[in-house]
DNA sequence: TTGTACGCGTTATCAT
DNA sequence: ATGATAACGCGTACAA
C-alpha cells in the first residue's frame, strides 16, 4: 500500500504543500475556493494526517503516558479509565505501562516515553522507586503529575486522596459508636500514605482524650491473608480492643476472618471500618464500611492538571487532594 | 532545554551521524576504537534517541493500540496486564483507549492509530460496531487482533475463549451436585458471547433430559447492581429455583447480594457458579466457583500473535480459542 | 499563496 | 575493512 503524502494531495489540488498543511489544520487564510479544491483532493486521495512528521517538525507529540504498579487493581481501573476519558477530551493519545512494582521497568517505560518525545505522564511510582528517579525525572523537564501515592518531593504537582481526613472520618465513626479501644491495622511502615493515615486515626483520638498506643498500630502486607495473622496476633494478646482502622479494604476482610476464627463475629462484637470502598467492600458479610475514594475522579483531575501543565501552565507544583467519603455499612454494627 | 542530536554526538566523537547511527544500533562494521570513542561521547552528551525521527525515515514504528469498551471491568484490565507484559518483551509501546461501547470513539481512536503509524493494534470491539468499521479496517492493512468478542467477519485474527465449553462445564457441575432448576442469569440479547455461553448451558441441560426454560434465561447489565435487581425479580417469581450459571462473576456477585437480601446464603441455600474468574471470585464469602477464561492469557496470546503478524507472518487468519477451566470454590456448596 | 529550509535519524553509495 | 557523504521520510512555517 503506498501511502499518500500531502505532496501528492498538493499536487492533485494544483497547489502547494503549504496551502494543503493550512486547510488541514485551519490555518492561515485561503480562499474558500482552494479550500474546496484542496479538500476535494484530500477526500479523493484517501490521504492519511502523518502525525509522525509533524511531530518530528515540531518537537512535540500528543502523547502522554501513564504508568502504574498494578493495573490489575480495580482502584486503578477506575483511575484509568478517568483519566482516558480526559485524555481523549484533548485528543491526546495514551501509553499505558504496568511497572508491577518493578523500579527498572519503570525506568525503561519513562526512558522509552521520552525517546518518543511523549508530552507528558501520570505515574503511580513503585514502593521502593529511589530518589534519583525522581530527580532525574524533573531534570528531563516533562509535565509529570504524580497520583495515590504522594512522592516524597514536593517538586512534583500529586492528585490524590486526602487520606488523613479520611482516618479521622473513619476514627470519629467509631468513637461516636462508643467504641474506646481502637487499633490500625495495615500498611507498611515505609508508606507515606500509611503515616498520613495513621495521623488521621492518633489526631481523632486524641481530640477524645485518648491517648493512641503504639502497640495497637501493626502493620500488614496488601493482602487478606496478612491481615488475618497480623490481627489474630494483635487481638489475642490485647482482648480488650473492640474496634479498628485498616489500612486498606483488603486487609480488613482479612480481619473479618481473623475475628470469626476467634469466635468473635464483626459487626457484632468488633466494629472494622476499611479504606478505598473496593468493590467487594459492599459484597461481605457484614457488608464492610469504608472510606471512599473517587478513583475515576482522580484520574479525571489528573488528566486536567496534565493537560494544563502542557500548554504551558507553569505555575509552582501542586497537590490535588479530594475529599473522601465514609461509606457506612454494617460492619460497625447496625444504627 | 536543548534536545541533543545525533550529529552533535557525532560532531563530539569526531566520527560521521553514519558511525553513531551504527554504533547506537549495533549495525555495520565499526572498529572497536571508534565505537568506543563513539559510546564515550553519548555518555557523555546525555543524549536522547529520537525515536520520532527513526520512525520517520522507517515508516514503522513501535507503538500498538489497546481498545477496550470498559477498562473498569477487572476482567480487561487483567487481560490487558497480559498485553501489556508481552508488549514489554518486545519493546512495544501500549496505546490504551476505552471506547465505553460508542463506535464513534472507537472510530475516532483508530484513525488516530493510522495517524500516528501504529504498527498494529487488539481490539475488543463495541457491541454494535458496524460492519463498515470492519471493513475499513481490513483494507487499511494494518495487523489487528480481536480478543474475546468474536467478530462476525472471519477475516481477522481472533484471541478468546471457549464459551461454550465453559458453561457446560459450569452447567455439568451444577447438574452433578443435584440441581435441576437451574437459571442463566446476565449477558445482554444482542451479545454473541452470551449466545454461545448461553448455548452450552442450554445443550448441557438437555444432554441431562432437562428442558430449558426460556422464563428463566434473563439478561443483565455487566454490574453488580444490575445483577442483583435482575436476580432479585427471578428468584421472588420463581422460588424452585436452586442454582444459576451466571454470564459474568461480576453478575454473579450481584446475585450473592441479592439472595442475602432474601434471606438465602449462597453456597448454603443456592448454587452459583460465574464466568471469568476475576479476583474477586477468590475473595469474597463463600469463594465464588467460577469459569475461568485465564484473561492474563488471553492478552499474552493476543499479543504474540500480534508480535508475530508485525514481524510479517502472513499466515491466513487464525481463530485462538483458549479452553477455560472450572475452579470450584465454596459457592455451590462444600463438597 | 508559494518556495523551501528544517526537524533528525537511516542507509545506500562512495571514498580511502 | 572502515567510515563519510548525502538523499530521504513528510509535514511545518517563514520569507518572499
Amino acid at each position: 500500500m503506498t501511502t499518500i503524502t500531502l505532496a501528492e494531495v498538493a499536487k492533485r489540488a494544483g497547489v502547494s504543500t503549504a496551502t494543503v498543511s493550512m486547510v488541514l489544520r485551519n490555518r492561515g487564510r485561503i480562499s474558500q475556493v482552494t479550500r474546496e479544491r484542496v479538500l476535494k483532493a484530500l477526500d479523493e486521495s484517501g490521504y492519511v494526517y502523518n502525525q509522525t512528521a509533524a511531530n518530528l517538525r515540531n518537537r512535540s507529540s500528543n502523547q502522554v503516558g501513564l504508568l502504574l504498579h498494578d493495573i490489575t487493581n480495580p482502584f486503578y481501573g477506575e483511575m484509568t479509565a478517568g483519566l482516558s476519558h480526559e485524555m481523549e477530551r484533548h485528543e491526546l493519545l495514551l501509553f499505558l505501562a504496568n511497572s508491577e512494582e518493578s523500579c527498572e521497568r519503570q525506568q525503561k517505560f519513562v526512558d522509552s516515553l521520552m525517546r518518543n518525545n511523549a508530552c507528558g505522564m501520570v505515574l503511580c511510582a513503585a514502593r521502593e522507586t529511589p530518589r534519583a528517579f525522581f530527580e532525574a525525572l524533573k531534570r528531563r523537564n516533562i509535565p509529570a503529575i504524580m497520583v495515590v501515592r504522594p512522592p516524597d518531593d514536593p517538586g512534583f504537582d500529586f492528585v490524590g486522596t486526602n487520606n488523613f481526613l479520611g482516618t479521622q472520618m473513619a476514627t470519629a465513626h467509631l468513637l461516636q459508636l462508643g467504641h474506646r479501644n481502637i487499633a490500625f491495622i495495615g500498611g507498611s511502615l515505609r508508606s507515606g500514605t500509611r503515616s498520613q493515615r495513621i495521623g488521621g486515626f492518633t489526631s481523632k483520638l486524641l481530640e477524645h482524650g485518648i491517648a493512641p498506643k503504639a502497640e495497637w498500630l501493626v502493620t500488614a502486607e496488601a493482602s487478606q491473608s496478612d491481615g488475618s495473622r497480623v490481627a489474630e496476633v494483635l487481638l489475642n494478646r490485647y482482648p480488650q480492643i473492640t474496634a479498628a482502622v485498616c489500612y486498606q479494604d483488603i486487609v480488613a476482610l482479612g480481619v473479618m476472618q481473623a475475628l470469626r476464627k476467634m469466635g468473635r463475629e464483626p459487626g457484632r462484637d468488633f466494629a472494622l471500618v476499611g479504606f478505598d470502598d473496593i468493590s467487594e467492600a459492599a459484597l461481605v458479610q457484614p457488608a464492610l464500611t469504608t472510606v471512599s475514594v473517587a478513583a475515576k475522579e482522580i484520574g479525571r483531575k489528573a488528566g486536567e492538571l496534565l493537560f494544563s501543565r502542557i500548554q504551558g501552565n507553569d505555575e509552582p507544583p501542586k497537590s490535588i487532594i479530594l475529599p473522601p467519603a465514609l461509606v457506612v455499612r454494617t460492619s460497625c454494627g447496625f444504627r
